[in-house]
RNA sequence: GCGAGCGUGGCGAAACUGGUAGACGCAGCGGACUUAAAAUCCGUUCGCCCAAAAGGCGGUGCGGGUUCAACUCCCGCCGCUCGCACCA
């Protein structure tokens, strides 16, 4: 018996593979009526290099792929590479090298590695986002949302990334912190190119609602992230400004402010606007103030008008009023972290302001600026309810500002109740509210609303948390944006006919020269205006990369069109993707903006996709996490570390690292260390520089202790990675993807451990072992008796429950594929190898059986281990690939049970066991049940209460 | 704070719409083969009681409940993970 060598069978079978084609995606037309099947991973950034944690969302697509294949689809699976991005910049800086050279040796490391894990993907449809083929597509899809009214420009205040010197969607920003670069974001005001997205905001959500293949948790994401709340928008009239300044403010409002620019130009006719905000400035002293709420069935409640510190009427005031002033400032000082945000307390000034209650002229409320209200939601300014909501009551206890309940909670005695600490915030029955008296709060919400109307002094109104994309990015690596500013035309897009845009490649890269390289280049952004013919600059913004991820998936359908990005027609039979495998990370950014540009695409004529969904189905996948490894330092111990911000005091034990700096800590937190001056930042190792024994981590060759850390996902910056190509010259290709595969459910984390490739590469060894065997044992004398081959109830033996196993592991397999339970898929396949192991039969029987097994095997192992099981498919003689023969069928006459193992119970406890065939009649179950002696045994003395017997399960017998 | 998910042997985990808890893998233990080891194969492995077997008792984070029957359903806690977060 020979070892299975897989650095020969697989690269043989992929070379077999590759020639023969089967992996190509067919066309429409020669598909003859099979269905079609579009499976899709989240395409990879070139980063480098691959290492086996990226395998599994690969090897979980492929699964799929194979096993849609073999049952009869026509499969789309393709790979590309999201190839614009940041750390091409960054390692040009770092190595003086070009970034697109950067991204295209790794993406050409990276295509041979995907290929060693011997994946079924179409490969003559590979992209490359950075390829001008690609993003010359998207520039004219750019130009054609830019018609549709979908893009505009705004000036508006951006989180910068002072470290990646860029600007980020606010998807982007986490705990106020680059999702990149890790660093506290800052506010600037910036023209920028947006990306209409609110006006799908509706339609993005409740589409939500249908997209029942999509796991719970991301549905609930997005529909968080949209945000929908439905209220009321209520103009607050001014009654007063404090006397010393009311006549000020009034002149000054009067003069207009003259602080918006006018719109400067309206391009593509006059539908769409490029450029928002151009309208007539907002007299602050005069008009009324917008508030919005969804509780316009508070009103009566009212007790002030509170206004973000950075609202423009805020702004007005501080101009004359220093003590304002300050408070604004204070505002900004404060961090926007999550524990900034629970430590900060309510803090508030009185403008002096007055303001009229919209259901009373005679009724004035004072107008506050308040640190909670945020400008960036609603309208920036709210009316304090103090008895209906937490946070308007703290502030008006701390302020003395008076409330009273106008809400009655539900069975409380309106002569009685009263509001203490806690404000009732839940349903109930208006009460203290004049005309809303003893209405529900539904109903309240509706007769307020109308009632504003009337009265002129408010209308119904949704809000979203959603907000506008945008997707200037001000870097050199991405998808130049195509449009030319004109002196004389303002802002044009550029002519069609001249892309695409390409981005030049003679540019310099420094780092302490921050900026857009394509602002710096001497000639790239001159041009001519399309329009006038003057001398005009071309935008040096770049597309923020989600861009480019927004619509590969539908370029994936006609990859290699030059004249369009994609056909309409080959596009609408793709799409949408049946199943697509990615990682939760992505459960808001990525999906929420694919789903965007799908619904863009199809109102801009691209797609015949009525629904607008990209995804039909989703997968999101766990990681695979490694122990991490830091080498010891002298010296270095752990130590409780105190960070202090505020009055709290926070003790944690850790590693005091030098790369902590105080840009890092928060709100000017202060990090000590208490008996520590040995701040050594940690060296990384990776699992192969470690050895592990008695326990204990060593340094490899060298004897040192090393620290095992955390479990965590496989990264480069962490070194917990193992490298795919050694892995797979060691193991092979086949073994990596069934461990990433068999130990834990796919959504969830797996580890990678050494014992876990041990079990793996032992059970490759073992499935070989036993189709050698099967092979070279000697036939037997006779051919298969006729009874060994029959499918029927009759048989019996060794052999024939060997082939009811192989059939009811068919049965199995399939649906665990198809429900994704890939490791229950492997259980069941150790289970069908130690059955095919067992049978000790060397008669004719026990051969076909043994034979007809492990071809089953073959089949069913072949979405997860393609090259062993084409190796052993072609060992046991089956015809053509095992990768495209049809999917093996269960006979149900074998798959059945047509006996049943019935455990009996007497008062819930098992007692014994009875066979009885598969269906018979209770009474008969019963009478057996009863007959049972250790059953009859535990009945002595007792009488029979209840007999339950469900059918072919379980017989449970009540006594007492 | 709000929302979601999870909690099962030494470990990763199974258990279909409530019906034999712990399939399968790893590690462990015992054995075979070997001069020995590795590899491979066979057996065994939730805990407790019993000399052993037969058998019994307990057992799915904790406390209650519904049910003939609960890992599964309901109520109340505890713990962990993730998402959102001063959202008006």
């Amino acid at each position: 018996m020979s070892r299975y060598n897989h650095r020969e069978v697989e690269p043989k079978w992929r070379e077999r593979w590759a020639r023969a084609g089967i992996d190509r995606a067919l066309a429409p037309d020669e598909a003859k009526g099979k269905p079609k099947a579009y499976i899709l991973e989240m395409f990879p950034y070139p980063s480098g290099r691959i290492h086996v944690g990226h395998s599994r969302n690969y090897a979980m697509g492929d699964v799929i792929a194979r096993f849609r294949r073999a049952n009869g689809y026509n499969v789309l699976h393709p790979m590309g590479w999201d190839a614009f991005g940041l750390p091409a910049e960054n390692a040009a800086m770092e190595r003086g090298i070009h970034p697109k050279g950067w991204t295209y040796d790794n993406i050409a490391a990276m295509r041979e590695q995907l290929k060693l894990l011997g994946l079924a993907i179409d490969w003559s449809r590979e992209i490359a986002t950075c390829d001008p083929a690609y993003y010359k597509h998207q520039q004219a899809m750019f130009l054609a949302f830019w018609k549709k009214g979908l893009v505009y420009r705004k000036k508006q205040k951006v989180n910068w990334d002072p470290v990646d010197n860029t600007v980020l969607a606010n998807e982007q920003v986490v705990d106020g912190k680059g999702w990149r670069s890790g660093a506290a974001v800052e506010t600037r005001e910036l023209e920028q190119w947006m990306f209409r997205v609110t006006a799908y905001a509706d339609d993005l959500l409740d589409a939500i609602g249908k997209l029942d293949k999509w796991p719970d948790k991301v549905r609930l994401m997005q529909g968080n992230w949209i945000g929908k709340s439905q209220g009321a928008k209520i103009w607050w009239d001014i009654a007063s400004f404090p006397p010393p300044l009311a006549g000020e403010v009034a002149e000054r409002g009067e003069a207009g402010g003259g602080a918006a620019a006018p719109a400067p130009s309206v391009a593509f006719g006059d539908t769409s606007p490029v450029n928002e905000g151009g309208k007539q400035a907002p007299n602050h002293a005069r008009d009324p103030i917008e508030v919005f709420t969804t509780r316009p069935d508070t009103l009566f409640g009212a007790s002030f008008l509170a206004l973000a510190p950075d609202h423009p009427l805020t702004k007005t005031i501080a101009e004359f009023r220093p003590d304002v002033a300050k408070f604004i400032a204070d505002c900004a000082t404060l961090g926007t972290s999550e524990a900034d945000i629970e430590k900060a307390e309510k803090t508030g000034i009185d403008l002096g302001v007055r303001v009229k209650h919209p259901f009373d002229d005679s009724w004035e409320l004072p107008v506050w600026a308040a640190n909670f209200v945020l400008s960036t939601y609603g309208t920036g300014a709210i009316f304090g309810s103090p008895a209906g909501d937490q946070r308007d009551l703290d502030f008006a206890r701390k302020y003395d500002l008076p409330f009273k309940p106008v809400v009655l909670p539900p069975g409380a005695d309106a002569a009685t109740y009263a509001v203490a600490d806690e404000a009732f915030t839940d349903d109930g029955t208006i009460y203290n509210s004049c005309f809303l008296d003893g209405l529900s709060t539904k109903d309240a919400i509706t007769r307020a609303i109308d009632e504003l109307v009337k009265l002129e002094k408010g209308e119904a109104t949704t809000k979203y948390r959603l907000r506008d994309w945008g997707v200037s990015r001000q870097r050199y690596w991405g998808c130049p944006i195509p449009a030319i500013h004109c002196g004389k035309c303002g802002i044009v897009p550029a002519p069609e006919k001249d892309l695409p845009i390409q981005l030049p490649e003679d540019v310099t890269f420094e780092r302490d020269k921050p900026g857009n390289p394509l602002d710096r280049h001497p000639t790239w952004k001159h041009t001519k205006c399309p329009q006038c013919s003057g001398k005009a600059t071309r935008e040096t913004d770049t597309l923020d990369t989600f861009v480019d991820s927004s619509w590969y998936f539908a370029r994936f359908t006609d990859a290699q069109n030059p004249d369009a990005p994609f056909d309409k027609k080959l596009a609408s039979y793709w799409l949408p993707v049946d199943q697509y495998v990615g990682g939760v990370e992505h459960a808001v950014l990525h999906l929420l903006y694919a789903r965007f540009f799908t619904r863009a695409m199809r109102d801009c004529g691209y797609l015949d996709l009525p629904s607008g969904e990209p995804f039909a189905s989703l997968f999101t996948q766990g990681m695979v996490v490694h122990e991490t490894y830091q080498r010891k330092q002298r010296g270095l111990r752990e130590a409780d570390i105190e960070q202090r911000s505020g009055g709290r005091v926070e003790k944690t034990t850790g590693f005091p690292a030098s790369s902590w700096t105080q840009s890092q800590v928060q709100g000017g937190s202060v990090i000590q260390a208490p008996r520590a001056t040995y701040f050594v930042s940690p060296t990384w190792l990776t699992p192969e520089e470690v050895d592990l024994r008695d326990g204990s981590a060593f340094e490899r060759g060298r004897d040192i202790p090393v620290d095992v850390g955390p479990i965590e996902k496989m990264s480069k910056s962490k070194k917990n990675v193992v490298d795919l190509d050694a892995f797979v010259h060691d193991f092979g290709a086949d073994v990596a993807r069934w461990f990433v595969l068999s130990d834990s459910p796919p959504e969830r984390d797996v580890e990678w451990t050494a014992s876990g490739v041990k079990g793996a590469w032992g059970f490759v060894q073992r499935v070989w072992g036993l189709v050698e065997a099967h092979v070279e044992g000697s036939p037997p004398a006779t051919p298969a008796r006729p009874e060994a081959a029959r499918s029927n109830s009759e048989g019996a033996g060794a052999p024939y429950a060997l082939r009811q196993l192989a059939h009811r592991a068919i049965a199995s397999v399939t649906e665990d594929i198809e429900h994704f339970r890939f490791n229950v898929a492997v259980a069941r396949s150790y289970e069908l190898v130690n059955a095919i192991a067992k049978l000790k039969d060397d008669t004719s029987a026990g051969h076909f059986a043994r034979g007809e097994a492990l071809r089953i095997l073959a089949q069913l192992i072949a979405p997860f281990m393609p090259h062993l099981a084409e190796e052993c498919w072609e060992t046991l003689g089956g015809e053509g690939f095992v990768a495209t023969a049809p999917w093996p069928k269960a006979d149900p006459a074998l798959a059945a049970r047509n006996t049943v193992t019935l455990p009996i119970q007497v008062n819930g406890k098992k007692r014994g066991e009875i066979e009885a065939a598969k269906g018979a009649p209770e009474a008969e179950i019963r009478e057996m049940a009863l007959a049972h002696p250790a059953v009859a045994q535990f009945l002595a003395g007792q009488s029979i209460r209840k007999v339950i017997v469900v059918p072919d399960r379980i017989v449970n017998i009540v006594a007492s």
